[in-house]
RNA sequence: GGGCCCGUAGCUCAGCCUGGCGGAGCGCCCGGCUGAUAACCGGGAGGUCGUGGGUUCGAAUCCCACCGGGCCCA
């Protein structure tokens, strides 16, 4: 039979729990689930491949699994591929790592198919890992149908999408300012460019702008890049804000207000006086002569806007001059307004960082050693009014440390402009979990989208499917692998879809028949994932299975997916099919180290699922997540604190291993014993936990219907602890150890049965380690083989008993009450007490006293209750009156002491109703003068004899009456030997029902005669047969003999095995 | 600079939507229990509800401004 170990270690509780899935196939089981039933559809956000799954990816796999594991259990067919991610940046850094790769040269030395074949190496690497930490959590998806990025199947969806999206006119070729670094020849994305910022010394130059109208009077700008002015288009002043004109030895300068002191120090202007104050929307429109006009000859077929003063609300009082020099074609910002403005856009660089013949004077040098000539060239025209050193951080070239160069190019989009609105409208359709994550922060990152730039200049991604004749410029987007095999002129042999093989791929121009290679780009990552919804079920393949699954019910990532993932998905959805693909997302936010802290590689303070799961253990890791915080919140991950989970499911253990151990004993059957047959044998205790077990059920229900988890973990680990195991199991205790088989007993095991079986279901849910584990030990053979196979428990309406679940409550008030007047009084709960006296505070709390008085007697170990009315006080109360010097002293003045001492000799009660009825008493003190006592002289207190305790609850007062007759004597005494007779039965190792024989010896008659008295009562508490003896049992004729010095007296107790009695 | 989130006991968090006695767990102190025992139970101390203003009979809660932290965007 299985036995309970003495304490929960979650250890062996998963291993075995695993084992029992493995050996049953309970995941395939479970994922087979009312197929053919109504549908319940998820899309797995594909983890990116490209290293191991660390807690922060737990805390979103956790949610994942509680929805899709209460959807199961509810009695829907769930729909939940896995996916993986498997293209990408992070993943060709790590090949370039593993290859010593260092440069684009370098692949090319190398081999684009060995660099490929090795990226798919990694990619199987990481999903092997990703799956066995996934079932380790125990994240039921479908894993052998995985969707992966990386299949041509997979990739051919974003072909379609994008032939599409050709053929409607919203894909497009367009420029844009991209980074790059002129020594790898290679734009960075964004992601790499953030890895490189460095604090580096450049010039700090201000160069003076002639302006044409006004002859002497310069524009002022500041820059630490000399090699973008050549490419300058214009000057941009904030419209909102003032700048003067000042007159100084080298001219009228232009300069912002608040930056004009900053600028004069810096530049050593000395004493400059302020001719006039402009505001920056009266600069805009004066045309300035070109610094570099005569060395760069582009510059002269520029007219208007090119070359003026032009406003920009970027422009900040931060830094500078005020007036910033625009260079449309190495600022990705400049570009934007260069676009808006109409400005050309030059840039006379190249990929190498050499200026081309655009530069003029400048071509063919490196931009960087070009600076010199520039600044050589300013300072003849004497336009530098001053060149010094500044330190800022600049971003550098990750790999090879070279600063990069904002350069135009020609890039891919996505035009958004046709779907923006649509994308809103969608939105607002979409049940965002919390609310905000979609009517605030998603809805105001669509309304500022742009074009999305789709094209990268990678290796190892989704090639782009758009091929351009060399002849005429004609485009072929191709839709499919089938239509290469049909039409191009030239492939390899096997074709395959990856760079290099693709590349190979050659069509004749229909127009005018000239050869068409291929745009030499891949995609964007965010567009393999983002087309998940339809790729991911084969749609071209199967589009009735994604009619049936299509929008999907539920995602959930974390909120940095606004702009990914989230954003990706809709667009290419209401692109394609002009509705969101999502009707619920639930947003998560991030997990941060103890410190609060990004977790990273580099500080080294990662944690690692794997090692998360064997360290804390996995049940403990997906509680602690779910309950430390709301999921949206971010949360600083402190093993330390998984001790508190650990203990709450320790405490349930303890219930089911204390339940296991009695149901065990009395071979109690739930199957014909069940709590429908034996509600009629129930105490209100055991009506109770049934009520709130139920009611519990209804509010996990309904917390997980709005996708609020840890609301329902913690009412669930709540339950647990406080009223199933501190109120229930403490109430039921006395019962479950009677030895005789009563119907109340059985009732007690009943309703105990009741509670775990759907406790633990829904348990299941969260912590299905232990959850599967408990249920094997209480399951009956008509229950399901597992507790993920069990259906959810439906709330039994008619079993919920608000009254009594209040009630409960005021009971509960009312023993802490007693517990706290005993207490005061240091009068222990194994002696009795003679009378409790309640004194409910409302007529409610009263009916609920009386409805649970026998629990309350019980529980509070009284061997009377007394129930007073509302408001009452007991009748040994007696009512006296206390003098309040604060007013009383200013009032009586040097007769203080014999108004106090006149007023402690009369009767309390006749002063206390003649202030009452007449609002004052005549006090007639000894040198015969009157005295007038008002209600504000006195304080009205209530005393109480030495022997009753008060307290005061919540809602009732509460009296212990601590008078000791002989019986509660007798009992007390009793009760003391017992326990220390089930201390010697614990330190000998005795069964619980085994039976023993007792020997006692007290040195005190009155002990003996309670003894006497109540024996039976003993033998029954302590299994034993109860021998009173006249002196100290034997050691030798004892299995266990022990000495107490208990309240002045000897006690001495030995046992003795009975052999051939008990078991 | 803009958008969003957060700020409540030493720590971690409820309460805020819908205004009405400021809460829980952990930790700490004191005590109890001993047939769930590597458990369990009771009591206690501990608060400028980030700051300031407003609305209101009444504000942790609603409104405004500010401060601090975080995320995203620029």
């Amino acid at each position: 039979m299985y036995a309970l170990p003495p304490v929960y270690d979650f250890r062996t509780v998963e291993e075995e729990v695993r084992r029992f899935w493995a050996e049953r196939g309970i995941p395939k089981k479970f994922l087979e689930l009312n197929r053919g039933g109504p549908i319940f559809s998820f899309l797995e956000g594909p983890p990116t491949v490209n290293g191991y799954m660390h807690v922060g990816h737990v805390r979103g796999r956790v949610c994942k699994d509680v929805v899709l594991r209460f959807a199961t259990m509810q009695g829907f067919w769930v729909w939940r591929r896995a996916g993986w991610d498997c293209q990408g940046l992070p993943t060709e850094l790590e090949v370039e790592r593993i290859l010593g790769i260092r440069t684009k040269k370098d692949v090319e030395a190398i081999g684009m198919e060995r660099f490929v074949e090795e990226a798919n190496r990694l990619v199987d690497h990481y999903i092997q890992h990703w799956r066995k930490d996934s079932e380790t959590l125990g994240l039921w998806l479908d894993y052998d149908t995985a969707y992966e990025t990386r299949n041509e199947r997979y990739m051919e969806h974003i072909w379609y999408l994008l032939k599409r999206a050709y053929e409607n006119g919203d894909l497009i070729v367009s420029n844009k300012v991209v980074p790059f670094c002129p020594r790898c020849e290679t734009p960075l994305s964004s992601h790499e460019v953030s890895l490189g910022y460095e604090e580096v010394e450049d010039y700090s130059l201000y160069v003076k702008f002639p302006i044409e109208s006004m002859p002497g009077t310069y524009a002022v700008i500041w820059t630490t890049t000399p090699w973008t002015l050549p490419a300058n288009e214009a000057v941009a002043v904030n419209p909102e804000e003032t700048y003067v004109e000042v007159a100084t030895g080298k001219g009228n300068l232009l300069i912002a207000e608040k930056l004009l002191d900053r600028v004069a120090a810096e530049t050593g202007l000395g004493q400059v006086s302020v001719v006039r104050r402009l505001s920056g929307s009266e600069l805009v429109g004066l045309r300035y002569s070109h610094p570099l006009a005569e060395e760069v000859g582009i510059h002269a077929d520029h007219a208007p806007p090119a070359h003026t003063i032009v406003e920009a609300e970027f422009v900040s009082m931060e830094e500078g001059t005020g007036l910033v020099h625009i260079a449309p074609g190495h600022g990705p910002e400049d570009f934007e307004l260069g676009k808006r403005l109409g400005l050309p856009a030059p840039c006379p660089i190249s990929t190498t960082g050499v200026f081309t013949e655009e530069a003029g004077a400048f071509a063919g040098k490196n931009h960087r050693e070009a600076a010199e000539d520039v600044i050589a060239a300013l300072e003849r025209k004497g336009l530098l009014l001053h060149k010094g050193k500044v330190v800022h951080t600049y971003p550098l070239c990750w790999r090879c440390q070279t600063p990069l160069v904002y350069l135009l190019s020609r890039q891919w989009f996505l035009r958004v402009d046709r779907i923006k609105r649509l994308m809103l409208e969608e939105n607002s359709r979409v049940r965002w979990i919390p609310a905000w994550a979609g009517s605030a922060r998603f809805r105001e990152w669509l309304e500022n989208a742009e074009d999305w730039c789709i094209s990268r200049t990678k290796v190892w991604g989704t090639p782009l499917n758009v091929w351009t004749c060399e002849s005429c410029g004609a485009r072929r987007v191709v839709g499919s692998k089938a239509e290469i095999e049909r039409d191009a002129i030239e492939k390899p042999q096997p074709l395959r879809m990856h760079r290099p093989w693709i590349d190979m791929v050659v069509f004749r121009c229909d127009r005018c028949g000239g050869l068409m290679r291929r745009e030499p780009f891949v995609l964007d990552t965010w567009l393999d994932s983002g087309v998940a919804h339809f790729a991911s079920v084969d749609y071209l393949s199967n589009p009735s299975l994604f009619e049936r699954l299509f929008p999907y019910d539920f995602i959930t990532e974390a909120i940095d997916q606004t702009r990914g993932w989230f954003y990706t998905l809709l667009f290419t959805s209401v692109l394609l099919f002009g509705k969101a693909p999502y009707k619920t997302v639930l947003t998560q936010s991030h997990v941060l180290d103890r410190e609060g802290k990004k977790m990273s590689k580099s500080r080294g303070n990662v944690i690692w699922a794997s090692d998360a799961f064997r360290e804390l253990g996995v049940d403990n890791v997906r509680l602690y997540l779910l309950t430390k915080a709301q999921v949206w919140e971010t949360m600083n991950f402190d093993p330390e604190e998984i001790r508190v989970v650990r203990s709450d499911l320790n405490v349930l253990w303890n219930v089911v291993s204390f339940a296991k151990t009695y149901f065990d004993l009395d071979r109690y059957d739930p199957e014909r014993e069940g709590y429908d047959a034996y509600e009629r044998f129930a105490e209100p205790e055991d009506r109770w936990i049934v009520s709130r077990v139920n009611s519990l059920i209804r509010s996990v229900t309904s917390s997980l219907e709005r996708y609020e988890l840890t609301d329902a973990v913690r009412a669930l680990l709540r339950f647990a602890t406080e009223d199933l195991s501190r109120k229930y199991i403490r109430a039921v205790r006395r019962r479950f150890w009677d030895e005789k088989r009563t119907p109340k007993k059985i009732a007690a095991y009943a309703a105990t049965h009741y509670v775990l079986t759907r406790y633990l279901t829904v348990l299941s849910v969260f912590a299905p380690h232990i959850a599967e584990y408990l249920y094997q030990r209480i399951r009956s053979p008509s229950m399901p083989e597992s507790v993920c196979l069990t259906r959810w428990p439906k709330v039994e309406e008619h079993r919920i008993d608000p009254d009594l679940e209040d009630a409960m409550e005021v009971a509960d008030d009312v023993i802490s009450s007693s517990l706290a007047a005993r207490q005061k009084a240091g009068y222990k709960l194994r002696w009795p007490v003679a009378r409790l006296i309640i004194s409910p505070k409302s007529a409610r709390a009263k009916d609920a006293v009386i409805r649970l008085l026998d629990y309350i007697a019980r529980m509070t170990n009284s061997l009377r209750v007394e129930v007073l009315d509302v408001g009452q006080e007991p009748r040994e109360a007696v009512k006296d009156l206390e003098p309040v010097l604060r007013s009383l002293g200013p009032a009586a003045g040097k007769r203080l002491n014999e108004v106090i001492s006149a007023l402690r000799s009369l009767r309390p009660m006749e002063v206390i109703e003649s202030l009452e009825s007449e609002g004052e008493y005549v006090l007639r003190l000894p040198d015969g003068t009157l005295f007038t006592l008002t209600q504000e002289h006195v304080q009205v207190v209530t005393r109480l004899p030495e022997w009753l305790r008060e307290h005061e609850g919540r809602f009732a007062r509460v009296y212990v009456d601590l008078k000791e007759d002989e019986s509660v004597k007798a009992l007390s005494a009793v009760n003391e030997v017992i326990r220390r007779v089930q201390v010697l039965r614990k330190e000998l190792n005795l069964e619980v029902t085994e039976l023993v024989d007792c020997r006692v010896y007290v040195d005190d008659s009155g002990w003996v005669e309670a003894l006497k008295t109540l024996s039976e009562h003993f033998e029954e508490e302590t299994r034993s047969r109860l021998e009173i003896l006249g002196a100290p049992p034997r050691p030798e004729e004892n299995d266990a003999v022990r000495e107490w010095e208990v309240g002045g007296k000897r006690l001495v107790v030995g046992l003795k095995r009975t052999v051939g009695r008990g078991s």
